[in-house]
This record gives C-alpha cells, sequence and structure tokens, in this order.
RNA sequence: GGGAAGAUACCGAAGCGGUCAAACGGGGCAGACUGUAAAUCUGUUGGCUCAGCCUUCGUAGGUUCGAAUCCUGCUCUUCCCA
C-alpha cells in the first residue's frame, strides 16, 4: 500500500495525501462511514460512493464473525463481493467490542473470551484467529487485535493493559506475515496505539509500533470518556513521534470539531458512528451548527435541511419534512438524516483536504470550529 | 319504553374513604449518543410567589374530621331487552 503527502502546512501538523489500495485511492484526511455488520446503517452503496462521497467504508471483525458468520463470507468470496462495495475497506478487529461488552468477556493472555450479544454462546478471539478471520473477510485495511483501554483506567491499568495490546500485536504480526491474502489483492495491517490518557505510556506505545513497518498506524483509546483535552494532548504526543511518511488513523473520533483538531495534529483518517447513530436519534450537523430536527421549533421550518449542503437531499428536503418524519419514526428519516450527516463529515474532510493545499488550512479550521459548535 | 355498565390529567387506562396532583402505556416537550449489543437510552409532562400553597378525577348537592373513592339528582356514553 503505497501512501504520498501532496502537501503539508507550516503552521500546523496538517497533511494532504493519497493511499493507495487495491481497491482504489483514498484522499486524505479522510473519514471513513462506519459500516459494522456489512452496511452503512440506512445508506445503500450507491448513494453511499455518489452522494456521500465515501471513498472507504468500516466492516467490523466481531459482527461479522457472529453473523453472517466466516464461512458465509468466504463462499461469498469476501466481503467485497458479499455486499457489493467496490471501494476499500477498513476491517475493525473487535477490540472496541471487548471494550464496549466489557460485562460479557473476560480477558487472557491467551486472547479475549466472550459471550456473543445476540444468543449468548461462548467465543474465543485471540491474536491470530483474528488475524485469520481478517484474512477471510478480506478487507484493504485490517486492524490489530487490542483492547481498548477505558478512558478513565489509572495508570497501573492502563500499562498493563498497554504490554498486552503490544504482546498481541507482536502475534498479530507474526501471524499476519505468515499467512496470505484469500482474494488476490494486498491487505494491510494496522497497529493500534494504546496507553489511555498517559503522555509516557503513549510515547512507549508509540516507540513499539514503529518496530514494525506498518503501511499505517492507528491511535485507539480515545473518546472513550477522557476530557477532550486530553485527546487532543494524547494525538500531539502521538504524531510527534510517528513517522512522516505513513498515514494515521485516529479510531472512532468524533464530532465535526475533534476531526478537524486532530487534522491539525496531523491525523489522516478517521470513523465514527455518530453521523450515522446520532442522525438516526435527529441530531444533524450542518454547516451552520448542529439541529436537533426533532424540536418544535423546525415543525414549520421549510428550508432546506442545509442551504450549504452537498448532498442532494439537504436542498430537496425541508426541515419540517425531516422532522415529520424523525418524529414519526419513518424510516425516511433516518435515512435522510444519515446520508446528510454523511455528506457533510465527507464534505468537511475534502474541504479540509483543499484547505491544507490551498495553505489556508489554519484560519478556516478557526473559524469553522466556531460554527460547528453553534447549536442551532 | 325497560334494564345494565360507565364517565379519571392531551389520549388510553389503574385507583374504589386518608400514605392521590393521582400507577402504567401512548402522545407531547427536552436531553444524551465518539473503532455501532443503539430506528436506542434518559428526563419531564395541572398552576403558582414551588421543602409550601392553589385548582383538578362528567355535573349539582349531600354524608364524613377527611371523598377520585360512599349517597342522591341531573347530563352524556356504551351494551342488552322491547
Amino acid at each position: 500500500m503505497k501512501f504520498e503527502i501532496n502537501s503539508t502546512t507550516s503552521e500546523s501538523r496538517a497533511r494532504a495525501g493519497k493511499l493507495e489500495t487495491a481497491h482504489g485511492d483514498i484522499l486524505t484526511p479522510i473519514f471513513m462511514p462506519v459500516g459494522t455488520a456489512g452496511s452503512v446503517k440506512g445508506i445503500h452503496f450507491d448513494d453511499l460512493k455518489k452522494d456521500v462521497k465515501a471513498q472507504i467504508i468500516l466492516g467490523n471483525t466481531y459482527h461479522l464473525y457472529l453473523r453472517p458468520g466466516i464461512e458465509v463470507i468466504e463462499e461469498a468470496g469476501g466481503l467485497h463481493k458479499f455486499n457489493s462495495w467496490d471501494g476499500p475497506i477498513l476491517t475493525d478487529s473487535g477490540g472496541f467490542q471487548v471494550f464496549s461488552l466489557g460485562d460479557i468477556r473476560k480477558l487472557s493472555e491467551e486472547g479475549a473470551r466472550f459471550q456473543s450479544h445476540i444468543d449468548g454462546s461462548y467465543h474465543m478471539f485471540t491474536p491470530e484467529n483474528v488475524m485469520d478471520i481478517q484474512r477471510s473477510i478480506g478487507a484493504d485495511i485490517i486492524m490489530a487485535f487490542d483492547e481498548c483501554t477505558p478512558g478513565d483506567a489509572d495508570f497501573n491499568y492502563a500499562k498493563k493493559s498497554l504490554e498486552l495490546t503490544q504482546r498481541w500485536l507482536d502475534r498479530c504480526f507474526e501471524r499476519f506475515i505468515s499467512t496470505s491474502p484469500k482474494y488476490g489483492f494486498k491487505q494491510s495491517l494496522f497497529p493500534i496505539i494504546q496507553g489511555s490518557g498517559f503522555p509516557e505510556l503513549r510515547k512507549l506505545a508509540t516507540e513499539h509500533v514503529k518496530t514494525y513497518d506498518a503501511d499505517g498506524y492507528a491511535i485507539g483509546g480515545l473518546s472513550v470518556g477522557e476530557p477532550e483535552d486530553v485527546m487532543y494532548n494524547m494525538i500531539d504526543v502521538v504524531t510527534a513521534g510517528l513517522p512522516l511518511n505513513k498515514p494515521r488513523y485516529l479510531m472512532g473520533v468524533g464530532t465535526p470539531v475533534n476531526i478537524l483538531e486532530a487534522i491539525d495534529r496531523g491525523i489522516d483518517m478517521f470513523d465514527c458512528v455518530m453521523p450515522t447513530r446520532n442522525g438516526r436519534n435527529g441530531m444533524l450537523f450542518t454547516s451552520e451548527g448542529i439541529i436537533n430536527i426533532r424540536n418544535k421549533k423546525w415543525q414549520k421550518d421549510f428550508s432546506p435541511i442545509d442551504k450549504n449542503g452537498v448532498s442532494n437531499l439537504d436542498i430537496r428536503h425541508t426541515k419540517a419534512y425531516l422532522r415529520h418524519l424523525i418524529i414519526s419514526n419513518e424510516m425516511l428519516g433516518a435515512q435522510i438524516a444519515s446520508q446528510h450527516n454523511l455528506a457533510f463529515y465527507l464534505w468537511l474532510v475534502t474541504e479540509a483536504r483543499n484547505r491544507i493545499i490551498e495553505g489556508d488550512f489554519k484560519q478556516w479550521k478557526n473559524e469553522m470550529v466556531k460554527k460547528l459548535i453553534q447549536r442551532l
């Protein structure tokens, strides 16, 4: 996988780049819509590509492993064939589920034993079988199996957790390099940097992942309950230590403001459920600020969803109509809101890229942040 | 014409002498959501000069220290018989 930096800025760490995968190029910075179960909730792939302008989507090892199951995906010929998305795909390893399904799993040196949230059955994830599973799913970018350390972890827990993640990373790479892709194209394995909110641990973690000449490096364990300034500080610490010529992926982040701040600090890739989940729940991110479309004040507002919006739906539909759909629990409402939010996120990172190239990123970012935190 | 049951807050529906401004649903209003156990979850929903007070359980009276709860008249609704 090739990554080239097209442009950098003098007053910030922000970069514009291009990541080449077997399923197409990705212009960075990029936001990657989350498609946990092989589907970005509520959005068809045609709209994702043409209207949202998504360049890469996610899938999730844990969810796909439980359902439909790896046999099905293998027989289909991999996830690309199965769901028909022909662009790049990244799969998360299930490490986040080890965190979010905390009460129904048990960690050991070997791996994570967990209960399915679907039927309660017991399963075991190890660094080795998670690599195998991700080979079978066949994403272009696959993630190391890690423990996503909780945001409120104390130093001792965070240190032990990081050390486990590091030992697991060694096993991930060992397995990864001794196996081959199943569908005739190259896969890249990204390590994940943990260390919670402790700069010294983050530095150690950064040094450790650099012992592998990976195609990209991810930062995990942020936006999991810690204060925002801690998150920004950790990003600073990590990006300062990472090689310049490799993409950096900040996992699970975040709000539009989080994304701009992270781009400013040298992050290239993002994913987050926020545009889709919050969209389903009536929260819109727009060029003017944040809208809770369920609020009564939009009941008779027949202005476009977002007058500056880039999605076709933004001008076509009014706030009043979208409010009606969401309030009435019509599934079209969730679809429109999700598609709008995703299109907005993709616009935001694309615009950031343009500004980096133009050279006025910092100024633009500061203006945008002011707008984006407003509640309309 | 005769008989039976019932009328509770925005709607439905509990309550059947004091602990009732009144359970529970729905609806309304607002909030949360960051590598998706989420088309989910939480709060709130008579008024006020708000640790208290005022007005509310069809309506007008009555019994009682005390009534949404008991009694009487009236109005309306539903069902059954003719």
